[in-house]
DNA sequence: TTTTATTATTGGTCCAATACCAAACAATTT
DNA sequence: AAATTGTTTGGTATTGGACCAATAATAAAA
Protein backbone atom coordinates (compact mmCIF):
# COMPACT_ATOMS: atom_id res chain seq x y z
CA UNK A 1 0.00 0.00 0.00
CA UNK A 2 1.01 3.82 -0.76
CA UNK A 3 2.29 5.77 1.88
CA UNK A 4 2.96 9.35 1.06
CA UNK A 5 6.74 10.36 2.62
CA UNK A 6 6.96 13.76 3.95
CA UNK A 7 10.06 14.03 4.69
CA UNK A 8 11.03 13.57 1.34
CA UNK A 9 12.49 16.21 -0.90
CA UNK A 10 9.71 17.85 -3.11
CA UNK A 11 10.21 21.04 -5.69
CA UNK A 12 8.66 22.73 -3.28
CA UNK A 13 11.46 23.10 -1.52
CA UNK A 14 13.41 24.27 -4.78
CA UNK A 15 10.70 26.43 -5.23
CA UNK A 16 10.83 28.46 -1.81
CA UNK A 17 15.23 27.91 -1.17
CA UNK A 18 15.47 31.22 0.14
CA UNK A 19 16.79 33.15 3.07
CA UNK A 20 13.33 34.31 5.45
CA UNK A 21 15.49 35.97 7.92
CA UNK A 22 14.54 39.25 6.90
CA UNK A 23 10.97 38.80 8.39
CA UNK A 24 12.08 36.62 11.85
CA UNK A 25 11.14 39.19 14.54
CA UNK A 26 12.38 36.32 17.27
CA UNK A 27 9.60 36.30 19.44
CA UNK A 28 7.26 34.07 17.31
CA UNK A 29 7.62 31.71 19.17
CA UNK A 30 6.99 30.73 23.71
CA UNK A 31 9.89 30.09 25.27
CA UNK A 32 9.06 26.13 25.81
CA UNK A 33 8.46 25.69 21.77
CA UNK A 34 12.27 27.32 21.66
CA UNK A 35 13.63 24.59 23.67
CA UNK A 36 11.81 22.20 21.21
CA UNK A 37 13.82 23.67 17.54
CA UNK A 38 16.84 24.32 19.92
CA UNK A 39 16.79 20.18 20.62
CA UNK A 40 16.11 19.24 17.17
CA UNK A 41 18.73 21.41 15.71
CA UNK A 42 20.73 19.46 18.10
CA UNK A 43 20.06 16.06 17.35
CA UNK A 44 19.71 16.76 13.43
CA UNK A 45 17.94 14.24 11.90
CA UNK A 46 14.48 12.33 12.56
CA UNK A 47 14.11 12.10 16.19
CA UNK A 48 11.65 10.23 18.61
CA UNK A 49 8.91 11.95 20.57
CA UNK A 50 10.59 10.01 23.67
CA UNK A 51 13.77 11.46 23.17
CA UNK A 52 12.01 15.40 23.18
CA UNK A 53 10.26 14.15 26.58
CA UNK A 54 13.10 12.94 28.28
CA UNK A 55 14.95 15.97 27.42
CA UNK A 56 12.62 18.50 27.54
CA UNK A 57 10.79 16.64 31.01
CA UNK A 58 7.49 16.50 30.01
CA UNK A 59 4.89 13.84 29.19
CA UNK A 60 5.46 12.53 25.37
CA UNK A 61 1.82 13.05 25.34
CA UNK A 62 2.57 16.84 25.27
CA UNK A 63 5.16 16.60 22.91
CA UNK A 64 3.01 15.20 21.03
CA UNK A 65 1.05 18.17 21.14
CA UNK A 66 3.38 20.74 21.14
CA UNK A 67 5.02 19.06 18.03
CA UNK A 68 1.93 19.14 16.55
CA UNK A 69 1.20 22.78 16.86
CA UNK A 70 5.00 23.20 15.56
CA UNK A 71 4.27 21.42 12.43
CA UNK A 72 1.06 23.49 11.63
CA UNK A 73 3.06 26.57 11.90
CA UNK A 74 5.38 24.76 8.95
CA UNK A 75 8.62 24.61 11.51
CA UNK A 76 8.55 20.50 11.87
CA UNK A 77 7.67 17.76 9.78
CA UNK A 78 5.96 14.78 11.42
CA UNK A 79 4.98 11.72 10.53
CA UNK A 80 2.66 10.17 13.27
CA UNK A 81 4.72 7.42 15.14
CA UNK A 82 7.88 7.36 12.92
CA UNK A 83 9.18 11.08 14.10
CA UNK A 84 9.91 14.86 13.63
CA UNK A 85 12.27 16.62 11.76
CA UNK A 86 12.79 20.09 10.85
CA UNK A 87 11.54 21.84 8.07
CA UNK A 88 14.10 24.58 5.98
CA UNK A 89 12.28 27.23 7.89
CA UNK A 90 12.60 25.60 10.89
CA UNK A 91 16.33 25.19 10.61
CA UNK A 92 16.45 28.26 10.00
CA UNK A 93 14.62 29.75 13.51
CA UNK A 94 15.89 27.16 15.18
CA UNK A 95 19.82 28.42 14.12
CA UNK A 96 18.99 31.89 15.32
CA UNK A 97 17.82 30.65 18.62
CA UNK A 98 21.06 28.89 19.65
CA UNK A 99 22.70 31.88 18.28
CA UNK A 100 20.64 34.16 20.15
CA UNK A 101 21.03 32.04 23.27
CA UNK A 102 24.88 31.84 22.63
CA UNK A 103 25.30 35.21 22.05
CA UNK A 104 23.21 36.45 25.53
CA UNK A 105 25.16 33.81 27.31
CA UNK A 106 28.27 35.63 26.13
CA UNK A 107 27.00 38.82 27.04
CA UNK A 108 26.29 38.25 30.20
CA UNK A 109 29.59 36.40 31.06
CA UNK A 110 31.45 39.85 30.30
CA UNK A 111 29.70 40.82 33.50
CA UNK A 112 30.61 38.83 35.82
CA UNK A 113 28.31 35.52 35.47
CA UNK A 114 30.01 32.55 35.10
CA UNK A 115 29.69 30.18 32.08
CA UNK A 116 27.04 28.35 34.24
CA UNK A 117 25.24 31.36 35.31
CA UNK A 118 25.43 32.99 31.97
CA UNK A 119 23.56 29.86 30.28
CA UNK A 120 21.36 29.51 33.04
CA UNK A 121 20.05 33.11 33.28
CA UNK A 122 20.14 33.58 29.11
CA UNK A 123 18.11 30.50 28.74
CA UNK A 124 15.60 31.72 31.40
CA UNK A 125 15.10 35.13 28.85
CA UNK A 126 16.09 34.67 25.64
CA UNK A 127 12.98 33.78 23.75
CA UNK A 128 11.74 37.53 24.59
CA UNK A 129 14.81 39.38 23.08
CA UNK A 130 14.75 40.36 19.68
CA UNK A 131 16.22 39.36 16.81
CA UNK A 132 16.96 43.24 16.09
CA UNK A 133 18.50 43.79 19.61
CA UNK A 134 20.71 40.12 18.77
CA UNK A 135 22.02 41.46 15.43
CA UNK A 136 23.18 44.38 17.62
CA UNK A 137 24.91 43.14 20.14
CA UNK A 138 26.28 40.75 18.06
CA UNK A 139 27.69 43.55 15.80
CA UNK A 140 29.07 45.50 19.06
CA UNK A 141 30.79 42.32 20.24
CA UNK A 142 32.74 42.12 16.81
CA UNK A 143 30.68 39.00 15.21
CA UNK A 144 32.62 36.78 17.85
CA UNK A 145 32.39 33.16 16.93
CA UNK A 146 32.70 31.47 20.59
CA UNK A 147 30.88 31.73 22.98
CA UNK A 148 30.22 30.32 26.68
CA UNK A 149 28.39 27.61 25.55
CA UNK A 150 28.92 26.58 22.23
CA UNK A 151 29.59 28.35 18.62
CA UNK A 152 27.78 31.15 16.89
CA UNK A 153 27.18 31.75 13.27
CA UNK A 154 26.76 34.62 11.05
CA UNK A 155 24.05 33.72 8.54
CA UNK A 156 21.60 36.04 9.22
CA UNK A 157 23.42 39.33 11.10
CA UNK A 158 26.70 39.60 8.73
CA UNK A 159 24.06 42.23 6.57
CA UNK A 160 24.00 44.85 9.98
CA UNK A 161 27.96 44.87 10.43
CA UNK B 1 -19.31 54.13 61.95
CA UNK B 2 -16.30 53.13 62.61
CA UNK B 3 -13.84 52.25 59.28
CA UNK B 4 -10.93 50.09 59.70
CA UNK B 5 -8.28 51.71 58.48
CA UNK B 6 -5.68 49.28 56.14
CA UNK B 7 -3.45 52.36 55.37
CA UNK B 8 -3.09 53.19 59.08
CA UNK B 9 0.43 52.20 60.32
CA UNK B 10 0.52 49.71 62.72
CA UNK B 11 2.58 47.79 64.75
CA UNK B 12 3.30 45.34 62.26
CA UNK B 13 5.07 47.42 60.58
CA UNK B 14 7.58 48.36 63.26
CA UNK B 15 8.23 44.17 63.89
CA UNK B 16 9.03 43.81 60.38
CA UNK B 17 11.02 46.75 59.16
CA UNK B 18 14.10 44.88 58.10
CA UNK B 19 15.05 44.82 54.97
CA UNK B 20 14.12 41.36 53.05
CA UNK B 21 16.18 42.15 50.01
CA UNK B 22 18.28 38.83 50.86
CA UNK B 23 14.65 36.78 49.73
CA UNK B 24 14.24 38.64 46.38
CA UNK B 25 14.87 36.09 43.40
CA UNK B 26 13.67 39.18 41.47
CA UNK B 27 11.40 36.23 39.82
CA UNK B 28 8.51 35.99 42.07
CA UNK B 29 6.37 37.82 39.89
CA UNK B 30 5.00 38.03 35.88
CA UNK B 31 5.58 40.65 33.82
CA UNK B 32 2.17 42.24 34.12
CA UNK B 33 2.43 42.26 37.67
CA UNK B 34 5.54 43.88 37.44
CA UNK B 35 4.32 46.64 34.67
CA UNK B 36 1.46 47.11 38.01
CA UNK B 37 4.31 47.55 41.10
CA UNK B 38 6.55 49.43 39.03
CA UNK B 39 3.52 51.96 37.95
CA UNK B 40 2.32 51.99 41.79
CA UNK B 41 6.13 53.03 42.71
CA UNK B 42 6.29 56.07 39.82
CA UNK B 43 2.64 57.08 41.86
CA UNK B 44 3.73 57.10 44.75
CA UNK B 45 0.86 57.03 46.72
CA UNK B 46 -2.63 55.71 46.83
CA UNK B 47 -3.98 55.16 42.98
CA UNK B 48 -7.13 54.65 41.95
CA UNK B 49 -7.82 51.31 39.82
CA UNK B 50 -8.95 53.69 36.56
CA UNK B 51 -5.58 55.30 36.31
CA UNK B 52 -3.91 52.09 36.22
CA UNK B 53 -6.45 50.72 33.70
CA UNK B 54 -5.77 53.67 31.66
CA UNK B 55 -1.46 53.32 31.79
CA UNK B 56 -1.28 49.80 31.29
CA UNK B 57 -4.28 49.25 29.00
CA UNK B 58 -6.57 46.89 30.49
CA UNK B 59 -10.24 46.54 31.46
CA UNK B 60 -10.84 47.76 35.39
CA UNK B 61 -12.30 44.52 35.93
CA UNK B 62 -8.80 42.82 35.12
CA UNK B 63 -7.25 45.78 37.21
CA UNK B 64 -9.26 44.68 40.44
CA UNK B 65 -8.58 41.04 40.03
CA UNK B 66 -5.05 41.41 39.44
CA UNK B 67 -4.97 43.86 42.37
CA UNK B 68 -6.71 41.77 44.34
CA UNK B 69 -3.82 38.52 43.76
CA UNK B 70 -1.13 41.22 44.76
CA UNK B 71 -2.77 42.09 47.84
CA UNK B 72 -3.06 38.46 49.10
CA UNK B 73 0.54 37.66 48.18
CA UNK B 74 1.39 41.15 50.46
CA UNK B 75 2.63 43.43 47.98
CA UNK B 76 -0.43 45.89 47.73
CA UNK B 77 -2.52 47.20 50.76
CA UNK B 78 -5.95 47.90 48.94
CA UNK B 79 -9.34 48.96 50.16
CA UNK B 80 -12.19 48.52 48.04
CA UNK B 81 -13.57 51.59 46.14
CA UNK B 82 -11.30 53.71 47.67
CA UNK B 83 -7.35 52.56 46.14
CA UNK B 84 -4.13 50.89 46.17
CA UNK B 85 -0.97 51.72 47.79
CA UNK B 86 2.10 49.52 48.01
CA UNK B 87 3.32 47.77 51.54
CA UNK B 88 6.80 47.96 52.19
CA UNK B 89 7.62 44.87 51.02
CA UNK B 90 5.88 45.92 47.50
CA UNK B 91 8.55 49.47 47.60
CA UNK B 92 11.09 47.17 48.00
CA UNK B 93 10.04 44.81 44.73
CA UNK B 94 9.11 47.70 42.82
CA UNK B 95 12.34 49.52 43.47
CA UNK B 96 14.05 46.43 42.63
CA UNK B 97 12.09 46.12 39.41
CA UNK B 98 12.50 49.52 38.39
CA UNK B 99 16.61 49.65 39.08
CA UNK B 100 16.40 46.65 37.41
CA UNK B 101 14.47 47.81 34.06
CA UNK B 102 17.16 50.55 34.17
CA UNK B 103 20.05 48.54 34.64
CA UNK B 104 19.25 46.09 31.24
CA UNK B 105 18.19 49.21 29.33
CA UNK B 106 21.47 51.50 29.74
CA UNK B 107 23.61 47.82 29.36
CA UNK B 108 21.32 47.14 26.32
CA UNK B 109 22.82 50.67 24.96
CA UNK B 110 25.98 49.63 25.35
CA UNK B 111 25.55 47.66 22.36
CA UNK B 112 24.26 49.82 19.96
CA UNK B 113 20.12 50.27 20.57
CA UNK B 114 19.31 53.63 21.19
CA UNK B 115 17.58 54.37 24.21
CA UNK B 116 13.74 53.89 23.07
CA UNK B 117 15.38 50.56 21.58
CA UNK B 118 16.72 49.78 24.74
CA UNK B 119 13.77 50.46 26.58
CA UNK B 120 11.38 48.80 24.77
CA UNK B 121 13.38 45.69 24.71
CA UNK B 122 14.05 45.53 28.21
CA UNK B 123 11.06 45.93 29.08
CA UNK B 124 10.15 42.78 27.07
CA UNK B 125 12.39 40.22 28.68
CA UNK B 126 12.91 42.12 32.12
CA UNK B 127 10.79 40.17 34.78
CA UNK B 128 12.57 36.93 33.68
CA UNK B 129 16.08 38.17 34.84
CA UNK B 130 17.08 37.14 38.65
CA UNK B 131 18.22 39.83 40.84
CA UNK B 132 21.63 37.81 41.43
CA UNK B 133 21.96 38.85 37.59
CA UNK B 134 21.14 42.24 37.95
CA UNK B 135 23.71 42.50 41.36
CA UNK B 136 26.59 41.62 39.22
CA UNK B 137 25.81 43.10 35.39
CA UNK B 138 25.26 46.35 38.26
CA UNK B 139 28.45 45.65 39.95
CA UNK B 140 30.27 45.45 36.54
CA UNK B 141 29.24 48.85 35.34
CA UNK B 142 30.69 50.08 38.37
CA UNK B 143 27.40 50.88 39.78
CA UNK B 144 26.06 53.44 37.76
CA UNK B 145 23.53 55.96 38.87
CA UNK B 146 21.80 57.14 35.51
CA UNK B 147 20.81 54.68 33.25
CA UNK B 148 18.62 56.01 29.60
CA UNK B 149 15.43 55.80 31.50
CA UNK B 150 15.81 57.10 34.86
CA UNK B 151 17.78 57.25 38.18
CA UNK B 152 19.37 53.65 39.35
CA UNK B 153 19.73 53.67 43.12
CA UNK B 154 21.48 50.82 44.82
CA UNK B 155 20.19 50.08 48.29
CA UNK B 156 19.90 46.00 47.30
CA UNK B 157 23.26 45.31 45.15
CA UNK B 158 26.03 47.27 46.89
CA UNK B 159 26.60 44.85 49.42
CA UNK B 160 27.71 42.60 46.45
CA UNK B 161 30.30 45.58 45.42
C1' DT C 1 3.84 -15.17 12.74
C1' DT C 2 1.26 -14.40 16.48
C1' DT C 3 1.75 -12.65 20.99
C1' DT C 4 3.95 -9.30 23.89
C1' DA C 5 6.13 -5.19 24.94
C1' DT C 6 7.28 -0.60 23.81
C1' DT C 7 6.27 3.75 22.05
C1' DA C 8 3.08 7.31 20.39
C1' DT C 9 -1.29 9.54 20.00
C1' DT C 10 -5.93 10.99 21.34
C1' DG C 11 -9.27 12.76 24.38
C1' DG C 12 -10.13 14.48 28.65
C1' DT C 13 -9.12 17.51 32.31
C1' DC C 14 -6.63 21.07 34.61
C1' DC C 15 -3.92 25.18 35.86
C1' DA C 16 -1.94 29.99 35.52
C1' DA C 17 -1.99 34.31 33.51
C1' DT C 18 -4.47 37.55 31.22
C1' DA C 19 -8.48 39.66 29.40
C1' DC C 20 -13.26 41.26 28.45
C1' DC C 21 -18.30 42.02 29.30
C1' DA C 22 -22.52 42.80 31.88
C1' DA C 23 -24.52 43.43 36.14
C1' DA C 24 -24.32 45.00 40.74
C1' DC C 25 -22.53 48.08 43.95
C1' DA C 26 -20.31 52.27 46.11
C1' DA C 27 -19.05 56.96 46.02
C1' DT C 28 -19.43 61.44 44.28
C1' DT C 29 -21.64 65.15 42.18
C1' DT C 30 -25.62 67.80 41.19
C1' DA D 1 -32.19 62.26 46.80
C1' DA D 2 -31.20 61.39 42.07
C1' DA D 3 -28.00 60.93 38.62
C1' DT D 4 -23.48 60.17 37.22
C1' DT D 5 -19.10 58.16 37.66
C1' DG D 6 -16.07 54.79 39.23
C1' DT D 7 -15.29 50.00 41.06
C1' DT D 8 -16.14 45.31 41.88
C1' DT D 9 -18.22 40.70 41.06
C1' DG D 10 -19.35 36.87 38.36
C1' DG D 11 -19.06 34.80 34.24
C1' DT D 12 -16.60 33.53 30.24
C1' DA D 13 -12.63 33.22 26.98
C1' DT D 14 -7.95 32.46 25.31
C1' DT D 15 -3.18 30.95 25.19
C1' DG D 16 0.36 28.05 26.67
C1' DG D 17 1.48 24.34 29.08
C1' DA D 18 0.91 20.03 31.63
C1' DC D 19 -0.86 15.37 33.10
C1' DC D 20 -3.54 10.97 32.93
C1' DA D 21 -6.02 7.07 31.01
C1' DA D 22 -7.19 4.80 27.08
C1' DT D 23 -6.26 3.64 22.43
C1' DA D 24 -3.40 2.69 18.52
C1' DA D 25 0.76 1.66 16.05
C1' DT D 26 5.21 -0.25 15.81
C1' DA D 27 8.87 -3.27 17.21
C1' DA D 28 10.54 -7.31 19.64
C1' DA D 29 10.15 -12.03 21.19
C1' DA D 30 8.65 -16.48 21.21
Amino acid sequence: MFKFNLFQKTYISLVNNGCVMQEITGLELSPKKVEYLKFLLKIGGLVKTTDISTELNVDPSTTTKTINDLSDSGYVDHVPYRGVRLTDKGKEYAGFFVNRHNILSLMLSHYGLSSEEACVEAARFEAFVSKSAIDKICGAMGHPTVSVCGRIGHDSCRSDV
